[in-house]
DNA sequence: CGACCCTGCGCG
DNA sequence: AAAGCGCGCAGGGTCG
C-alpha cells in the first residue's frame, strides 16, 4: 500500500515547496503557505534523497518553487519522478520584471539583479549551479563542512525573497487572475520541455541514412562532399566554363553568375529561380542537398540521435513573444524532408495535432471581434472570409491577414489591407493600435499579460535627433523608419504572444488529461531511467508553435485525439472566456510524420 | 585561433 | 532586397 499525505492537521502545508540548493550537493526544501512564509522547519537533504523525497510529497500536488526547472527536473525525471506543477522562478520573473501589468511592483523596479541574465547553460550537467553562483551572498559550493543553519547556503533565502516578492506583484496587478494564468502556464511549459527532452522523438537513424543515401551518394566521412554533390558542382562549373569556382563561396559564385550573363542580386533559390538558364536547375539542386546535407546529414544525426531518439534542448519563453526557442540542433526548423524518419514505435503511434490558422483566431478573439470569430466558425478561417465575400480567394484572404498582422505596406497583403479593415474593423483596429503604440515607443502587452520590450537606447536616440532643430532630413527618414520597424515588431507581437499563451495552456491541458494514463508515476517504483518513465503511456514529444506530437500506445489513439481536441477548446476557455471563437485541429494518428503533412 | 558579421535557408 | 513578424544554424569571410 502506498502512503498518502492525507488529513494533515495544518492546511497550508505543502501548498508551495520550495527547493534550494545547498551546501555540497545537497537540497533545501523548505514548505511556504500562499503569502510566501515558511510553515515549517527547511528540511536538508541529499542529492539522494531528493527524487525520493519529491515523490513522497508529490501525493499532496504541491507546487514546487524552483530558480530553474532545467536545473531541477533533468534529475528528477532522471530518478523516474515527475511532478504536476512548479513555478519557475527565473521564466516568471522575466515576465513580472516587463509587464506592464506590474510595473509598479518591487519587482519591477529593484535594480538589477542575478534575475535578469540569460537563461544559465545546464546542458548535460543537471548539478551545475549557475544562477546561484552571481549571488553576492556567496557561492554556495564553497560552504563546507559548516554546521546547522550554516549548511543552508544563500540560496533559499534569495530565492524565497524573490517568491515573496513574485507573489506580492502579480496580488498588486490590475488583473491578478490573468497573471497567475501566464506564470502556471508558463511554468507547466518549462516541465513539458523537460520532459519532451528526457523522452525524445522517436527516429529512425536506419531510416535518415536511407534517404541520405538516396539524396546525396553513399556516407563519405566529415569533411568530404557527397558524390551526388560532387557530380552536380562538376556539372555547374561546366556550364558556368569556370572549372575553380567555389560553390560554397557566396561571394565567388555571385561573381561568376553574373560574368555568366545572369542578372542576379543575391544567389538566392527565388531570386535564380525567376531566370532561365542552364545552371538554374543543377545549381538549385546543389543548393537544395547541401542544406541537408550541412543541417540534417549523418553529423546532424550521429550529434543528435541517442537511442533512436532525438533530444533536442528546449527553451520556453526563448523568444522574446513567449515563444519556445532551441539550443543546438534545429528542432524547430526539422525540414518536412526528413520527417519520415521521425516513426512510432512498433505498437504505437504519433498523434499529430496542430491548430488551423491559430494567429488569425487570436487576433479574433483578442479584439473581440465577432465579424471574423464567425468567419473562422469553420475548420478554415480563410475560406470562411472569403465565403464572406470580402475577398475573392483563399490566397487572397491568406495575404490579406497575413499583411494585417506583419505590417505589410506593399504587395497584395497591403493592398488588400483595406478590404479587410472594412469587414473587420475591430480585428484590424487592434493590430494598428499595436503598431502606433511601438512607433511611440510604448510598450504592448499580451492577452495573460506578457508585455514587449521597450526599444533600446539607439531607437530613443534616432528619434530624438529627429526631433532637434538641427535635424537633417536623412534623421527624420531615419527616425521614421526605425518607429515603422518597431511598430511592425509591436503589432505582430501582441499576436504571435498571445498565440503563444494559447499553445502554452492547449499542451498544459493535453499533459495534465495525459497525466491520467500514467501508472501514477510520481509513487510507482523508481526505475531506472527517463526512456522507462515514459515506455507505457501517451506522453508528448515534439512542440513547434502551433502543433504538438503525442507518442501513444495504438489502443490509445482515438482517446489521446480526443484529449487533443478538447484541450483547445480549454485553451480558448482559459485565454477568452465565453468570447465564441473556435480553435479547430486537423489531427491525424500515423505512424511516420511525413504522414502528417 | 576565436569573435563577429553576412548570406542563405529551414521552420512557424 | 521577396512585401511583412519571430527564430536557429551552417558556412564563408574578415578582423584582431
Amino acid at each position: 500500500m502506498r502512503r498518502r499525505n492525507v488529513g494533515c492537521p495544518c492546511k497550508n502545508e505543502g501548498v508551495y515547496l520550495l527547493v534550494g540548493l545547498a551546501a555540497g550537493d545537497n537540497v533545501a526544501v523548505t514548505a511556504l503557505d500562499g503569502t510566501g512564509t515558511p510553515v515549517e522547519q527547511t528540511r536538508l537533504l541529499t542529492g539522494a534523497e531528493f527524487p525520493g523525497f519529491v515523490a513522497a510529497r508529490e501525493s499532496a500536488s504541491p507546487r514546487w518553487v524552483w530558480d530553474d526547472t532545467s536545473r531541477w527536473y533533468p534529475r528528477l525525471l532522471a530518478a523516474s519522478v515527475r511532478v504536476r506543477r512548479c513555478h519557475d522562478l527565473r521564466l516568471c520573473h522575466v515576465i513580472l520584471r516587463n509587464s506592464e501589468l506590474t510595473a509598479h511592483s518591487r519587482l519591477a523596479r529593484a535594480p538589477v539583479g542575478p534575475w535578469e541574465g540569460p537563461a544559465p547553460v545546464q546542458a548535460d550537467l543537471p548539478t551545475r549551479a549557475a544562477l546561484f553562483d552571481l549571488e553576492p551572498e556567496g557561492s554556495v559550493r564553497d560552504v563546507g563542512g559548516g554546521s546547522g543553519s550554516d549548511e543552508l547556503s544563500a540560496a533559499t533565502p534569495v530565492a524565497e525573497r524573490e517568491f515573496r516578492d513574485q507573489l506580492e506583484a502579480v496580488a498588486s496587478a490590475a488583473d491578478p487572475a490573468r497573471l497567475r494564468l501566464l506564470l502556471a502556464a508558463e511554468s507547466a511549459g518549462a516541465l513539458i520541455a523537460a520532459e519532451m527532452q528526457a523522452a525524445g522523438l522517436p527516429w529512425r537513424s536506419d531510416l535518415h541514412d536511407a534517404l541520405l543515401t538516396e539524396a546525396l551518394g553513399p556516407r563519405v566521412p566529415a569533411g568530404v562532399k557527397p558524390r551526388r554533390l560532387e557530380d552536380l558542382a562538376t556539372r555547374i562549373r561546366t556550364v558556368l566554363a569556370d572549372p575553380t569556382l567555389k560553390l560554397d563561396s557566396q561571394q565567388d559564385l555571385l561573381r561568376t553568375l553574373q560574368r555568366s550573363g545572369l542578372e542576379v542580386r543575391s544567389t538566392r533559390a527565388w531570386e535564380l529561380r525567376k531566370h532561365s538558364h542552364p545552371v538554374v536547375e543543377p545549381l538549385l539542386e546543389y543548393k537544395k542537398l547541401s542544406r541537408l546535407a550541412s543541417a540534417n546529414g549523418w553529423a546532424w544525426m550521429d550529434a543528435w540521435i541517442v537511442d533512436g531518439r532525438f533530444h533536442p534542448d528546449y527553451l520556453p519563453g526563448g523568444v522574446v513573444t513567449g515563444r519556445w526557442a532551441t539550443r543546438g540542433g534545429g528542432a524547430m526548423q526539422l525540414p518536412k524532408q526528413v520527417r519520415g524518419a521521425v516513426v512510432a514505435d512498433r505498437g504505437w503511434k504519433l498523434v499529430v495535432a496542430d491548430a488551423a490558422q491559430l494567429e488569425p483566431r487570436i487576433l479574433a478573439a483578442l479584439a473581440q471581434d465577432t465579424a471574423m470569430a464567425t468567419a473562422g466558425r469553420g475548420a478554415d478561417l480563410y475560406a470562411g472570409i472569403v465565403a464572406s465575400g470580402v475577398v475573392e480567394t483563399r490566397e487572397q484572404a491568406k495575404g490579406a491577414m497575413l499583411g494585417a498582422m506583419y505590417g505589410a505596406t506593399t504587395g497584395e497583403g497591403g493592398r488588400l489591407m483595406p478590404k479587410l479593415a472594412r469587414a473587420y474593423p475591430r480585428a484590424i483596429g487592434l493590430t494598428e493600435e499595436a503598431a502606433r503604440a511601438g512607433e511611440r515607443g510604448d510598450r504592448i502587452t499580451t492577452r495573460l499579460g506578457r508585455s514587449s520590450p521597450l526599444p533600446g537606447a539607439d531607437w530613443r536616440a534616432a528619434q530624438a535627433r529627429a526631433y532637434d532643430s538641427s535635424a537633417s532630413a536623412a534623421d527624420e527618414r531615419l527616425a521614421r523608419s526605425r518607429a515603422r520597424d518597431w511598430g511592425r515588431f509591436t503589432r505582430n507581437f501582441v499576436v504571435q504572444g498571445s498565440a503563444a499563451e494559447w499553445a502554452l495552456c492547449w499542451m498544459a491541458e493535453i499533459r495534465k488529461a495525459l497525466w491520467a494514463f500514467g501508472d501514477d508515476p510520481p509513487e510507482a517504483a523508481p526505475s531506472s531511467s527517463a526512456q522507462s518513465l515514459f515506455a507505457h503511456s501517451p506522453h508528448l514529444v515534439f512542440f513547434l508553435h502551433d502543433e504538438v506530437i503525442v507518442h501513444t500506445p495504438t489502443v490509445l489513439a482515438g482517446e489521446v485525439e480526443d484529449i487533443i481536441i478538447r484541450s483547445a477548446t480549454e485553451a480558448g476557455r482559459l485565454l477568452f472566456g465565453d468570447f465564441p471563437v473556435d480553435f479547430p485541429l486537423t489531427v491525424t494518428s500515423v505512424d511516420s510524420y511525413a504522414e502528417a503533412l
